[in-house]
DNA sequence: GCTTGACCCTCCCCTAGGGGGAGGCCCCAA
DNA sequence: TTGGGGCCTCCCCCTAGGGGAGGGTCAAGC
């Protein structure tokens, strides 16, 4: 019979542990001296810690061990347990990706956004790569598209494949009847019960600006753009694209003098 | 001003919850009245609010939120605590990745096993496949080997590819001085700086047979594969293998006679 | 037999993020 | 003025133990 502390020795699970176990019956030592209170463990108390320690290794809570220790006397007899756990344990790693991306997608961000952070940002006539996104088209104040953005990070978990953008399809400005689809580049399709349309947004000539500051003052930069398209004999292909580099972060609204839009406009040779 | 039933529907954060936060200081009420003690909130406490619900989605402590909102303003501003805590949860996702693979291996031994259960089994005459291993060869008693496949599982994560097995490199049955070597099959090669020896073991023709039972009787099995051997004109080449189908367990050491133990003797033809 | 030092005991408080509930005060409307 | 709902503080609960205080026990040396 082994004193706790050598039984702590043996095991290597600290007298505070072992203390713990008996008081909440996993591992009640072999005998315990009525008069001084003094644990005492056997050789097969020895076998059940090790089985003890491996269940916590796999992070088995003591209930699940008392339970297991109680039913089962073979590997075999604690499949389900076992298997129960790999789905929790499944699970878990799912829902650690998810965050994963998100801080991902975060850091990735403002790393792109602070490399631009001293450039002075020229007209560009680019060629844009078609794009599978998903959006979710709406009539509205463009306030909304805050509420949208979160509603579509939630729906593909953030598995996302490059900056949020927003179609405007109204020709000219309008503040409150607007017509516009805020969108996500995303990886693959994925079957969505709700509104959100996923499709392949076409590429094509743009003109494009990026606009540095709050988004009231963004209609400067659509104005640069039209001038410029005019000034080149160059036609405007509705709808309008905007992708916001940074805009109101995942977790602070931040500076909006420092958020960064890209306004595309889509143009075709003048006839 | 909100109170803080109020406050709690505009959050969708609970009553309790928010006084928990107040009383660790992360979300403050802006007024607290005197004489009642009731909480009252603004709108400014609303978005902190926002931020912190996203910071708690994210999984940081409330410490980590109270530090992060001292001194940020920006996501940019948090990048340093977001990178921390993607390193955690990769370090995280690894250890849980590490505990499913354990898991499983536990689970697909003992399913394949519980196949096997009703089997009667003969001798058969098999071509091996070659296969990677990482093992170690000792010198001394059978009860050592299974150290050895605890310090190999360790080394590997578990990370194995099939069950696990020996090579007995005495050409006699030794009970002192054996000469064997335990190993795992790997899925790769993996650098690692202890006696640990990875290796493909070659192939070849092999009278193969399971024997039932525990390990102290499995001499029978022997007997039978070297009279079939001799009785077919066959030579053993050394070194034999042992292949644990089902032994002592993971958690449990289980009934031995139920082990389950193919023992391969490599032949070629006789001249 | 006594002392000493190592060992062991119980009891209480602590961790993170709240949940549940008791007992009592506050506020607003009928 | 009275009710009912809202709000307050205080206490205990959960994991799996860790830290420490204060005090009893064991075995060996003298």
């Amino acid at each position: 019979m082994l004193s706790i502390g050598e039984f702590s020795r043996a095991t290597a699970l600290t007298v505070k542990t072992l203390r713990h176990y008996h008081e909440r019956g996993v591992l009640v030592p072999t005998h315990v001296e009525p008069g001084s209170g003094y644990r005492y463990y056997d050789e097969v108390a020895i076998e059940r810690a090790g089985v003890i320690k491996a269940l916590r290794e796999l992070e088995f809570s003591l209930d699940d061990i008392g339970q297991i220790l109680s039913e089962c006397a073979d590997d075999a007899d604690a499949l389900q347990y076992l298997a129960k756990k790999r789905e929790a344990i499944a699970a878990r790693m799912a829902h650690l990706r998810s965050i994963a991306a998100a801080l991902e997608s975060v850091i990735r961000t403002e790393n792109d956004a602070k490399a631009m952070n001293d450039t002075e940002f020229e007209i560009e006539d680019k060629t844009i790569a078609p794009v599978l996104i998903a959006g979710i088209r709406i009539r509205g104040r463009f306030e909304q598209c805050k509420d949208v953005f979160k509603q579509l990070g939630r729906a593909f978990g953030f598995g996302l494949a490059g900056k949020p953008g927003m179609l405007i399809y109204d020709e000219e400005y309008k503040q409150q009847d607007a017509d516009f689809e805020p969108f996500f580049p995303v990886k693959k399709s994925k079957k969505t019960a709700s509104e959100i349309h996923v499709r392949e947004l076409p590429g094509g000539r743009a003109l494009c600006l990026v606009h540095r500051g709050p988004y009231d003052r963004i209609a400067s930069a659509y104005g640069r753009l039209l001038g410029e398209a005019r000034q080149r004999r160059l036609v405007a292909i509705a709808p309008s694209r905007e992708v916001y580099l940074k805009g109101p972060g995942m977790l602070f609204a931040g500076n909006p003098e420092k958020y960064l839009t890209e306004v595309q406009i889509f143009v075709r040779d003048g006839e």
